[in-house]
RNA sequence: CGCGGGGUGGAGCAGCCUGGUAGCUCGUGAGGCUCAUAACCUUAAGGCCGCAAGUUCAAAUCUUGCCCCCGCAA
């Protein structure tokens, strides 16, 4: 099977060496150009390219892979089916119809649920129980085309999204050659996405969705962080200081909430309150500061019990 | 040259501006109190204050260069 692979972050590494070792030949690799990244803004390949240089494949970096110029260039390569996982960008129409069979789509949540960038950390914010992998032929619609198959993976209490990438990055590598294998065969059976009340959005992140409000429950806020873990992280004030929350529980506190406020201070952990129930802090860094757990940090600042956060 | 914060006993911080006996919270060791303890009391060990050069009678503190860590941004 002739595939050309679309992919940038690290989400799709696994997916691609699992076609490379299964023996599938990779024409091309599609990748996001270099861009400035880390404390000199320094320019940086992707994850992808990375791996890709690594294993010795082509690599293709277009600003804008809609372009004519990409679509002229692509046309050249082999492809039965496109695989497109983590790419970060939407693909088009003229695009669409290059491979000679299917252009196809992993995507990190069970869908029609979690459409859009970010669908592991939604999940976690959201509290879902279980969240999956789907794979589907790609219309021009974000994340709505007909679905080949998908699999699920229940999760954890402790999961955050960086913990769940990984395994769901796992189950993508399977559930991509799975894939390539049933088309290979002709065995493949595409069913529509029922539309309905089940559809959801996951938009991509940005900073301030890692502002907590203490106005929330308890349990909310802690989805909040673990959703958020490793980018952009929770985040909250104290006197003026940004204090990102890097891991945190429901507390067994049961005072009277007093919403924004320390509640108590102790080794084990920082309690504050919440609309509804107190949140335990384990782990948070203060602005300019390592990330360190509560009993380091608070062996040299010092919080007093009734300030306010926020 | 993207912006900014920081490197001080094992951990986390103060001290630096206004040079001149190295301090706090915790951890560790010993002893004590206690039915008991992660609690409390007493006590001890442990630092060439990131590296190098300079200014000075004197540098953690001022100046310069370098190394490393972190946040923002992207």
């Amino acid at each position: 099977m002739n595939i050309v692979f679309f992919g940038s972050g690290r989400f799709a590494v696994k997916s691609l060496e699992a076609l490379v070792s299964a023996g599938h030949n990779i024409a091309l690799v599609v990748t996001q150009p270099d861009k400035p990244k880390g404390r000199r803004l320094n320019s940086l390949p992707t994850e992808v390219k990375i791996k890709a240089r690594e294993l010795a494949l082509s690599i293709y970096q277009p600003q804008n892979p809609n372009s004519q110029e990409a679509v002229d260039y692509l046309q050249k390569f082999p492809a039965d089916v496109f695989m497109v996982i983590a790419y970060g960008h939407i693909l088009k129409n003229p695009l669409l119809g290059l491979p000679k069979l299917y252009p196809l789509n992993v995507h990190a949540s069970l869908l029609p649920k979690y459409r859009g960038a970010a669908p592991i950390s939604w999940a976690i914010i959201n509290g879902e129980k279980e969240t999956g992998i789907s794979v589907i032929k790609m219309n021009e619609l974000i994340d709505a085309g007909d679905m080949l198959l998908q699999k699920k993976l229940a999760i954890e209490q402790d999961d955050t999204a960086q913990t769940l990438e990984e395994k769901l990055a796992i189950l993508a590598a399977r559930a991509t050659l799975e894939a390539i294998e049933t088309i290979g065969k002709g065995s493949m059976k595409f069913i529509g996405q029922e539309v309905g009340q089940e559809a959801s959005f996951a938009p991509k992140l940005e900073k301030n969705h890692g502002l907590i409000n203490w106005n929330n429950d308890a349990l909310n806020i802690v989805n909040q962080i673990r959703g958020l873990i490793p980018w952009p992280g929770a985040f909250t004030y104290y006197k003026g200081k940004l204090v990102k929350i890097w891991s945190a529980r429901v507390s067994e506190n049961k005072e009277a909430a007093k919403a924004a406020r320390i509640l108590s201070i102790s080794k084990k952990g920082l309690v504050i309150g919440c609309a509804k129930g107190a949140l335990e802090i384990r782990e948070l860094q203060l602005q300019g500061g390592k990330r360190l757990s509560t009993e380091a940090f608070l062996a040299g600042h010092k919080l007093v019990v009734g300030d306010k956060l926020g």
